[in-house]
DNA sequence: CAATATTGTTGCCTTTGGCAAGTATATCGC
DNA sequence: GCGATATACTTGCCAAAGGCAACAATATTG
């Protein structure tokens, strides 16, 4: 464990909440229950039927994966393998390993499991209004991404189109995340809601497109492809991604996506303004071909910035 | 356990992505692990000191509460007395009974299971941008909230006004819910985005008020007073709130605040628009003292909606 | 006051799960 | 090719966790 890390000083209270989000949660999951509900097995064995029923594991690595002793997890597959529900193949390029994969009946039962698990969950959620059912998803899922959680894959990541709600969520977090790393007044917030509100309004949907990252439902940036002041020329607007997931390939991806629409839209030229500051995203756009073609000094939003204007032939 | 309750059919996928973050949370809050991290205390143990350390139990209903064998408990409190952490007196009203209490020592000692708590949360944390730092806070208080954590009290609720990412936040929920509860389309969303713009570049702030309750970082609502046609007018707008708070007191409390905030700004009578549909906005609003004056059937954002105007005198 | 209920404790037991020694295979150095 | 060492499991042994039921002490009820 790396213990040296430069301990990042997270607020006590956002410490002591996630600590109540952990008791709750444990409590709700049924955690402390030696065995879970309705069936017989131990918290850990069922973690091994639930992690065999994902793929086949050979036995040290799925006891390094659940953070089991070797011995215990050896006794928990011999009495799977008694209830016929674990099979042991040897492994051809090794002869001391075996590959562990359920049988049909082992994954059965872990079916059976699992149902119970959705039901359990299902009521410690029973008090919770539909309409707040969006919100919860999206509050589970920045949770998922801010604990690391590894099965949550960016790869899944989808691109949609802009839709009822994302004005809002838009406008608040340019709000709130330029507040944060540049200081800006909520001038700036009132001008993004502006911009997505003529685009509503205006847009043709052939020539003007929102591009919106979304993974499980909660939506990660944007950006925007919008007409230019002339007819050839497309502008690229409110570009923005959320910071734990910069640096990941994701802004990448995501002008790429931009690219390709502004081409197919019939767009010859493309032109962005941005402040100096915004190193990173500046990195993107020189990747993608753009390049400064004017800077000027002014002062917006309540700070004195360097506004860019970078252009490309697409 | 009210088993026959009846069951809401929450969606599959919000299930899954729940059991994902129970997953997740178990593992990252390490409660698998049989001895809690550097303290040699079992995890049951770590739970009843800290229950202990929150108030003064008596065994059986401490038990009762953590959900442990009332034996097992008998044992970890006689450890805990061995140690001096633990003060017995006898109950007054019942000689059966001993009152149970941290001794100085006790709370000492918890005091540091505390400390490499937070600590372990925090490594936990320590990948997240400082930026994210308040959408994360907001996600877990929205998780409890949901999962009915009864620490988060409601009368703990704090009454602010507007902040960078208050339009933002609320155009997407009133965007959203009314989606969901009254199927409105996108141009309600803009209107209300508009509405909030106007507040925002020319409100006075003495005649004019956004009043948002907040609780431990999460906005729960909105209800704002701005001056109407004739400037003895006030107008109530923008009044929403949380599903899941809906019934419990909570909008009372709002409406309170925003005739407290109107009378001392000098209104002499207040007027609303809403619709016909919002019946339990419209039992609060009978509540105030406001009364019908005026409804129309019309068209507005995609549905055909009655229009209600109420007024009252201030 | 006897009968019954409740609170807390103790004895007895099973299960959980950690640790280390043991077995079988693989790899490495010579 | 062969001994030495490393790796992948297995097994024996044991301590701690914790469930269950019998018990003592006090309360309550008829």
């Amino acid at each position: 464990m790396p213990r040296d890390v430069p301990t990042q000083t997270l607020p006590h209270d956002t410490i002591e909440n996630m600590r109540a989000l952990n008791r709750i949660v444990t409590r709700a999951s049924g955690v402390l229950n030696r065995t879970v509900l309705n069936s017989d097995l131990s918290l850990s064995e069922m973690r091994v039927i639930y992690e065999l029923g994902r793929e086949d594991w050979a036995a040290r690595a799925l006891a390094q994966q659940l953070g089991l002793d070797e011995g215990y997890l050896s006794r928990i597959l011999k009495r799977f393998a008694d209830r016929g529900w674990l099979e042991r193949r040897p492994s051809p390029e090794d002869g001391r390993v075996s590959l562990l994969s359920l049988t049909e009946k082992g994954a059965e039962c872990l079916e059976e499991f699992e149902e119970i698990a959705r039901s359990n969950v299902s009521e410690s959620l029973a008090a919770l209004p539909l309409a707040e059912q969006p919100a919860l998803d999206r509050a589970i899922v920045r949770l998922r991404l801010a604990l690391g959680d590894k099965t949550l894959r960016l790869d899944e990541v989808i691109f949609r189109d802009i839709e009822i709600g994302d004005l809002g969520w838009m406008t608040q977090r340019h709000g709130e995340l330029y507040r944060i790393e540049n200081a800006y007044d909520q001038s700036f917030e009132i001008l993004v809601a502006e911009i997505i509100i003529e685009f509503l309004k205006t847009r043709d949907p052939m020539r003007e497109r929102a591009i919106v990252p979304v993974c499980n439902g909660l939506p990660l940036g944007s950006i925007f492809c919008v007409q230019g002041p002339a007819p050839e020329t497309a502008q690229l607007r409110l570009f923005g991604l959320e910071p734990s997931l910069r640096g990941r390939g994701l802004g990448r991806q995501m002008m790429e996506e931009w690219l390709r629409f502004a081409r197919g839209a019939g767009y010859k030229q493309a032109t962005l303004w941005t402040h100096e500051s915004h190193a990173a995203a500046g990195r993107l756009y020189a990747a993608a071909g753009f390049e400064i073609t004017g800077t000027e000094a002014t002062r917006n939003f309540g700070q004195d910035v360097v506004v860019q204007q970078w252009e490309m032939t697409l």
